[in-house]
DNA sequence: TTTAGTGACCATAAGATTATGGTTACCACA
DNA sequence: TGTGGTAACCATAATCTTATGGTCACTAAA
C-alpha cells in the first residue's frame, strides 16, 4: 500500500514537520491563538499544504488518534449473537473506565484544550455523528431495513449518546479536581445506570415519585 | 418591547430588505452560488450589517422559522404528571404527520435546497444538538440531577433522533416521488416503532431471529 | 432646544477553508 | 538513459465569519 518510494519518505517527512510545528505552537500558546498561517510559515510550507495534510485545523490535534467511536462500533458488529446490543457497547465503554484514573492528568490535558475551542467541540460533535450514522447503518442492514430507518437510528444515536455523555461528565469530573477511585466508580454508576435504562426503557421514566 | 421609534422601524426596514433581497437570489440560483457580498451588495448594505441582522449565512434561510423542536421540548416540560415522556413527544410529531401529503410540496422545496447545501445541514444538526442540551437539561432538573446526568441525556438524545430521523425519512420518501396517505401511515409507522422501541427497551432489539 | 449617549452602520483586516491553475520532482516504462 | 505522466507543492483569490475602531442619526434627559 505505501511504497516507500522516495517521494511516500518525503511525504511522510512534510506530514511530521507540519504535525510536530503545529504540536508545539499549540502547547505554547492554545489552539485560538495560533494561526494556520503561521504554522505554515514556521514549517516553511504553503498553507495549502497544511490543508492538504490536515482538512480542518482541527485535524491538526485530533490527528492520527484512533477513535474509540471506532472501537463501539466494531464491538456492536461483531458481537456474539446471543449479547445484546447494549452489553456489547458497554463492554468497550467499561473498559476504558478502568483506566480512567491513570489517565487523568491526560484527559485534563485534552479537555482543557478542547473546552476551550468551539471549532475543536464542533469537529467532536462531528466525528461523533459519522459513527453514530455509521452505526445506525450497521444496525439497519443488520435487520434487513432501510439506510433510513427510525427505529436504527434512534438506537444508534441513543448508544452514541451514552458515549458522548459519559465523556463529557468524566471531564466535568476531572477539571473539578475528583481523582482516585471515586472518579471511576461515578463513571461506571452513570454508565450503568444510562445503558440500564435503555435496556428496560423509557416506559417507566423518570422514576417519578407521586405529587 | 419593541419601541415603535424611527431607529426601530428602520431596523426592521433593513432587516426585511436584506432577507427578502436573499430570498429572491437564493430562489433564483440557489444557496451555495449566491455569496453574502452579493445580497449586501444588491441590498445595498454592508456585508457585516448582513451579518448583524443573520448571524450566519444560514440563517437567511432559517430565518425566523420556528422550530419544531422547540414545540417537542415544551411539550415534554408541560406534560400532564401521568403522560409518559415519550408519548408527549410523540404527541407533537404525531400531529405534524397529519398534515404531511398537504405540505409535501413545501418539504421537497426545503429538501432540495437544503441536501443541497452541506452548510444547511450542519446548520440544521447544530440546532437539534442546541434543543438536545435544552432537552436534557430539562429532564437532569425535573429529577434533581446533575446538568451532565448521562442517563438524562441519553434520553433526550434518543427522543431527538425520532424527530431528526423522521424528517430525514420524509425526506427521502418525498424527494423520491412517494405521495399521498402511504406518506403518512409509512410516517406513523416508523415513528411509532421507535417511540415504542425507546418504552418497551432495547433489552430484546433487535427482535433477531434465532441462527 | 441643546447635548450627551447609544445603537446602527460602515470600512478594513484577519482567519479558516476551498477552488484554480501552474511548477517541479519523482516515477514507470521504453 | 530519456521521456511522458502524475503527485506534491505553490501562489492567488474567493468565501464565510469575527473583531476593531470609526461615523452619524436617532433618542432621551437637562
Amino acid at each position: 500500500m505505501t511504497e516507500p518510494g522516495l517521494r511516500e519518505q518525503k511525504k511522510q517527512q512534510t506530514r511530521q514537520l507540519i504535525a510536530n510545528t503545529a504540536a508545539r505552537l499549540f502547547a505554547e500558546r492554545g489552539f485560538e491563538d495560533v494561526s494556520v498561517a503561521e504554522i505554515a510559515r514556521t514549517a516553511h510550507v504553503s498553507e495549502v499544504t497544511v490543508f492538504n495534510y490536515f482538512p480542518t485545523k482541527g485535524d491538526l490535534v485530533f490527528g492520527r488518534m484512533e477513535f474509540v467511536e471506532e472501537r463501539l462500533v466494531t464491538a456492536v458488529e461483531r458481537r456474539a449473537s446471543q449479547e445484546s446490543i447494549a452489553t456489547a457497547f458497554g463492554r468497550v465503554l467499561l473498559a476504558d473506565i478502568d483506566q480512567l484514573d491513570a489517565r487523568a492528568e491526560v484527559i485534563v490535558r485534552a479537555a482543557t484544550v478542547i473546552r476551550a475551542s468551539p471549532t475543536l467541540q464542533a469537529r467532536e460533535r462531528e466525528i461523533t455523528e459519522q459513527y453514530t450514522t455509521r452505526l445506525a447503518g450497521v444496525l439497519a442492514a443488520e435487520a434487513g431495513l432501510d439506510h433510513d430507518d427510525v427505529e436504527a437510528r434512534v438506537v444508534a444515536s441513543a448508544l452514541m449518546a451514552v458515549h458522548r455523555g459519559l465523556l463529557e461528565h468524566v471531564r466535568d469530573a476531572v477539571l473539578a479536581g475528583r481523582r482516585g477511585p471515586l472518579l471511576a466508580s461515578d463513571a461506571a454508576e452513570q454508565a450503568g445506570r444510562a445503558l440500564g435504562r435503555l435496556e428496560s426503557g423509557l416506559a417507566r421514566y423518570p422514576a417519578r415519585e407521586a405529587r
